[in-house]
Order: structure tokens, then sequence, then C-alpha cells
DNA sequence: TAATTATTGTTATATTATAACATTATGTAA
DNA sequence: TTACATAATGTTATAATATAACAATAATTA
């Protein structure tokens, strides 16, 4: 349970607020919140963000410069992470789909090389929006 | 043949540079070399970036806030991209496998979305760098 | 306890991207 | 070919995202 981590005081405001958020959440938005906790610069949100990111706890959207925490509590497949985005309304949602990370976990290109890890965006419409 | 539109002039100047480049080059790096021909400003860049990633003839880079030519002259896929990025090198190349990207076009989540496009990243040591 | 490593605090600054407004060029339909 | 619509350009200012550099403190471990 490489989880399991205890994380320092900074880290865990930090990811407390992440998880709370349940929609992906910018850096400066979290820096915002966290004001009032005496975190005051970006750096000091940008550090725990990196470190959060590094052992798994958090993933970063990559296209929409925000994070989430991670759902798969196995944890197996922090550095394998996959995504659905809605184009409309914006809604993220992680994508937890064995065979999918199966396929893209055993993925090896023409040139042979091996991958230690992948991310995966996926864009549409949501099932909301694509009713409207 | 979408892609044989014709591109404006500042569209046209901007995809040179990055085709040229042959490797990711930022938005910055490309006002720099282009501030001779008479673009001067960000805006202008990022607005041929907007249209040329929306014909499909680039494509960024999200990880690394940069932007390559497609290399796909087929170009079905430019909605639906793949690259490789070594994370010693940072070499970048896009990856062209039919039979991933039938599979990421068919892939449906488990709430029934149909997704419109994909962008897919994978990390690693190249083969130079992983000799290393 | 001393040495090492991780974390924090702080100021300044670099990098990436867009808002808002005015103008010019291009395409299209009557 | 004129009127209308749409796309592209130019320009200034500013917003949003992220890191450099340095100093201090806390936690870990030999």
């Amino acid at each position: 349970m490489d989880k399991q981590q205890i994380l320092s005081k900074n880290q865990q405001i930090i990811f407390d607020i992440i998880e709370k958020a349940k929609e992906p959440i910018k850096a400066y938005s979290i820096l915002f919140n966290v004001q009032k906790k005496g975190i005051k610069a970006p750096l000091q949100v940008y550090r725990a963000l990196d470190k959060l990111v590094e052992i798994g706890k958090i993933h970063k959207i990559e296209s929409r410069n925000s994070f989430v925490a991670c759902k798969n509590s196995n944890c197996q497949i922090s550095k394998a992470t996959a995504f659905s985005i809605c184009e409309s309304c914006e809604e993220v949602s992680e994508i937890s789909d064995s065979k999918l990370s199966k396929y893209l976990k055993s993925f090896q290109n023409k040139a042979g090389m091996k991958f230690k890890k992948y991310n995966l965006e996926f864009f549409g419409l949501c099932k909301k929006c694509s009713i409207k």
C-alpha cells in the first residue's frame, strides 16, 4: 500500500482541498482556498502538487492544467491515467477499465520502446450534455 | 482531403516553422522565430496555432505545452493523437499504430459515453537514453 | 549526536495564454 | 458588383500558470 504514505502538513492541506473538490481544480484556485491556513505562495502549492502527483494521490489533467484526486483506491495505476472530459460542461472523470489499462500498459511502439507511464484524455459529450 | 486546406499568411508562416523544427516547439519560441517576418505579438501566434490544431495540421503536446506537425499524412487521425515522450532527452514522436487507434477510437466507457477525440501520451526512455 | 534529506517560507520573476477592441481581407449570395 | 457575412490580422494590455534562487526548519537515519 504505497499510498498509505504519511503526508506533510502542506501536502495534507492541499490534498484535502483537491479531494473535497469533486471536480478538477487549478493551482491558483487551491492557493486561494488555503490562504486562510497560512499557505501564501504559489510555490508552496506547486511543491505539494508535485509530490502528490509523484506518489499517485492526485493526477494532473494536462489539457486543463488542473488536478483531481485519484479515484482508483487500489492505486495500481497511479502512473497510468485515463480520463474522460466533457467538452461542454467540463466534467472530468477518471476511467477505470482494466482491459484498457492492461492494453495500454503492455503497449510497445514499433521502435520497441517500453513505457513506464501514460496519460490518456478522451474528449466528447457527457450524457447530460449530449441530450441538450 | 481535408488537410489540403489553404492556409492564411500567418498560418503558413507558423506551420512552416513547426514543420521544419523536427521537435516540439513552444509558442514563444515560434514567436521569436517569426519576428523577422512581421509577426510581433503572442496572439498572432496563438491564433494560428489554434487554427492549425483545429484542422489537424499540427498537434499540441499537452504535457509539454509544445507543438508538432502531424506526421500521419493520411490525416485520418487528426483528432486522435498518440505520442511517445522520452523523459530523459524529451524526444517526442507521433505513434501511428492502426491497431491502437482503432482500439481507442471505438472505446466506450462504462457510462456509454462515446468520444470524438482523444490524446494519449506515453512516457519512458527512448532507445538511446535507455542504453546510457 | 551529527549528518543527510525532505519540507517549508519568501521574494522575485519567467512562461504560457487570453481579453478587448479596431481594422482589413476573403468568401458568398442576391 | 455590391452588400453581407465570416475569417484573419494588428495592437496593447493583462491574466493565468509555473519556476528560480536563497534561507531556514523539521524529520529521518547512521
